[in-house]
DNA sequence: TGACAGGGGGTGT
DNA sequence: ACACCCCCTGTC
């Protein structure tokens, strides 16, 4: 049994999106805790915090939390959805007035934004994501959670992720039974690692870009893509840019990139779109989800 | 309705 | 290049 919600509330300052953007936004590709309901309202988790969002009539997000937790949520809301980045000043230096397919992306998803995540629980999410569709890594986290996360408050079913530390003290067989396969000793070693370096993390979060991403690729299990989207969706590092299969299907087809590795399509990225080029990739990898294969 | 392939947002060797 | 795990999805 549920405690109560509180009353919808608009964000301040206001956020104004179409429900594509809302859907991508939020199940998307960057967050694995997010759940729509036949209303379009949409619960999730993050941290400590638990939220429903939706869209009024004229496109403002609203939200409500459990009464108990409300009054941290709104804060917390800012923060998570970037609220304080200048994602259109951002987005308008961007090479769209040159580059038509951009200019088409950026026009579907008007207001798509990067969230800013807890790092730790997006080194976690990402680390489940090798070779699996998103459904499948919500259900890996949603399992993780139930079975070793922590209550989130009294009279809430609702459960946290498991911290690092917890993750340490399983074994990779429970972690196994989570559905994670062979992504399970990866999580387990680096679960480990981090128990056996207090602070690495967070130092590693403070870290200019190019170290911070050198130091995530030590740990097991995580390579350039990896590292590239935990930067990106739990950092606030725009200049990450992440290349998985869907990139490199984009770039080849509406960029002319056919047989180009991984690595040079990374670097056309960087180079074409510039310092915010994961922003970039955010739209164009929202267009090709939408749009792929045709 | 139920079984059966096929392939999946990568990393490590 | 290929193994790593095993669940989702489409198909018959």
């Amino acid at each position: 049994m549920n405690a109560a919600w509180s009353a919808w509330k608009p964000l301040r300052p206001a956020l104004r999106l179409t429900p594509a953007t809302l859907a991508e936004l939020l199940d998307g590709g960057q967050a694995f805790r997010w759940y729509a309901d036949a209303a379009g309202v949409w619960t999730g988790q993050w941290d400590r915090h638990l939220a429903r969002l939706r869209l009024d009539p004229a496109g403002d997000l609203m939200w409500s939390a459990p009464a108990a937790l409300a009054a941290g949520t709104e804060p917390a809301l800012r923060t998570y959805l970037g609220l304080d980045v200048t994602f259109a000043a951002h987005v308008d230096a961007l090479p769209w007035r040159s580059d038509t397919h951009l200019a088409t992306c950026l026009g579907a998803f008007p207001g798509l934004r990067l969230l800013r995540q807890p790092f730790g629980e997006t080194l976690l999410g990402f680390l489940c994501s090798a070779t699996k569709q998103i459904v499948q890594i919500k259900q890996m986290l949603a399992l993780l959670a139930e079975r070793h996360g922590e209550p989130l408050a009294t009279g809430l079913t609702a459960r946290t992720l498991p911290s690092w530390t917890t993750l340490a003290a399983r074994s990779e067989a429970d972690l196994r039974a989570c559905l994670l396969g062979f992504r399970a000793r990866y999580i387990h070693e680096t679960a480990r690692f981090l128990a056996a370096h207090p602070g690495w993390l967070e130092e590693t979060e403070a870290l200019p870009y190019t170290e911070a991403k050198a130091r995530l690729c030590l740990l097991p299990g995580v390579g350039e893509k990896v590292a590239d989207c935990v930067l990106l969706f739990g950092a606030g590092r725009l200049e990450a840019f992440p290349v998985d299969v869907w990139i490199v299907k984009t770039m080849a087809r509406r960029y002319g990139l056919e047989g180009w590795s991984p690595a040079q399509i990374a670097h056309f990225g960087r180079t074409h779109f510039g310092a915010h080029a994961g922003l970039a990739q955010q739209y164009l990898f929202a267009w090709e989800r939408r749009h792929g294969g045709r």
